[in-house]
DNA sequence: CAAATTGTTTACATTTAATGAAACTTTTTG
DNA sequence: CAAAAAGTTTCATTAAATGTAAACAATTTG
């Protein structure tokens, strides 16, 4: 596997590996966390990553390299993904200490 | 302002216009409203695209751009916005149709 | 209304994401 | 263990995101 981070959050936010209790996997976005969250789900639909590259229309190599982090992937990537793994993503955005002028 | 669709989003999404009532906003991801979502942030923030732009550490043409979705915007670029208008951002993936082999 | 502020768009350069192909590595299977 | 399957990495290319500056346009203010 990859680092000690992915695998504390996974256990964190998807539960104990192996066990489907959730369908849903929440966390705060980070760069590193998106690839590891395409793969839970491909592993989820049982699908190699060449299969998951056919749905999407590019080649295995490609997909590996999104599941592990390589660069800096574009909102456009992760809909397309996450769309041929019937995935939903929603996002939340946060405001945080509420610093707004009340005019 | 731009399109309706957008305008639609904000109000059903983060309530009337004008009010602040909620200072979360979610929805699901879509490449058209993650700008409208930074705009709303920066104006509650009582921000100019320019003032931004300085917090974020590029010009204000750029804010600009990135508020009315020209292009495929990159996580990296979506952290760097929120972080510096001090939000937080959630992913969330909901896995749908659950065509789990069950092995 | 005129000036100032704010926001948008364009032009151009630079960086980088996306991608395929193929070699290579790791894992799985029989 | 050997073959097959699955996954990773390298090399090269293309397209697009990003950056800056400047010209424009729209909005706000006095």
């Amino acid at each position: 596997m990859k680092t000690y981070t992915l695998d504390q959050a996974k256990d964190e936010l998807i539960g104990l590996a192996g066990s489907f209790e959730r369908d849903q996997y929440e966390t705060e976005l980070q760069l590193e966390l998106i690839g590891d969250m395409i793969q839970k789900a491909r592993k989820q639909r049982k699908l190699t990553q060449e299969e998951l590259g056919d749905l999407v229309g590019v080649k295995k190599s490609q997909i590996s390299r999104l599941e592990n982090n390589t660069g800096n992937i574009t909102l456009d990537t992760v809909l397309k993904v996450f769309k041929a793994l019937e995935a939903k993503v929603n996002i939340n955005i946060e405001m945080l200490n509420k610093k707004v002028e009340v005019v």
